[in-house]
DNA sequence: CATTTTTTGTTAATATCTTAATCTTTAGGC
DNA sequence: GCCTAAAGATTAAGATATTAACAAAAAATG
């Protein structure tokens, strides 16, 4: 039996730790916190989307991405709109200085991640691609942290 | 360059967000959080360790553990007793009812583990290990959470 | 031995997670 | 069209994360 230092989730839990305090001290930069760059990284590149499908994108659930939200629209980054023609949707749209703020965080970002592109080999890239996939899709049968059917994607 | 879904933090996130919902409904059923569990394998395997030590070891932020810890005494499944050589060091200590716990939990979780025991085969879990060591070990030279000096390890 | 530094724990403040329950608006079935 | 079920969003409650600041004890140093 695999002991538990080298168990999957210790595992992944462990490189995450080795790896997202630097690119939280970007974020730090310019007043961001991770899941409110993880939002406007989504927004900037698929701008109003609704809530749900934003939640599924950036993996925050549902109930967090409302606080979110909420937060990022105090600072005036994005603002909330109902979809007039299905009112249960509320559409997450950027404003101008959410919008302003890609081309002054993006390079930092890139830098930050531009060391890890090349730590590991392309070939290591490929294959842990396929292996995180396999097991995201496995567990209960390709569902998102929302899980609603099929997404397919 | 990799694109959002794809960037190394985001692939590890959707493996997890896949993977522990499984793992917490068995905890659950033992009246058990995935902390308070990663906190109890641990002294199950190495009673009394010191708090920080825990933290490295069960990669639970030492502030978290505190009350991780402090629910769990109330639970009256381990309590913490100060060293005397060393009136800094708290050791965690598992109570009779803590240690009976084990043989309870620890069919169920297994059995859950066992699935993924065989998810990927060999080759892939000695490439996925090695290749998480090496982020983990990287960064900012081998640190832990807690981030002392030289783990080495 | 007194002072400074390090180690080990803690507290505090804000943000977020996790689960379950709830509300509103639509969609479906009859 | 009415009633029930589903979808989208939100609230609630308890547990935890993240950072910074701090207290106490021990170790290092002059």
């Amino acid at each position: 039996m695999r002991n538990f230092d080298q168990s999957l989730p210790m595992l992944l839990y462990r490189a995450l730790n080795a790896l997202m305090p630097e690119f939280r001290a970007v974020f730090r930069r310019f007043g961001l916190t991770e899941r409110q760059w993880r939002v406007l990284r989504v927004l900037w590149e698929d701008d109003g989307r609704p809530l749900l499908a934003l939640a599924d994108r950036t993996l925050i659930p549902a109930p967090s991405l409302i606080g979110v939200i909420d937060r990022l629209r105090k600072e005036g980054l994005v603002e909330r709109r109902r979809l007039a023609t299905d009112r249960r949707v509320v559409q997450i749209w950027l404003t101008s200085g959410g919008r302003a703020l890609q081309a002054k965080v993006t390079p930092s970002v890139d830098a930050a991640y531009a060391a890890f592109e090349g730590f590991l080999d392309p070939e290591e890239w490929r294959a842990l691609t396929a292996m995180m996939d396999k097991i995201a899709s496995r567990a209960n049968g390709a569902d998102g942290p929302t899980a609603k059917s099929g997404e397919g994607k």
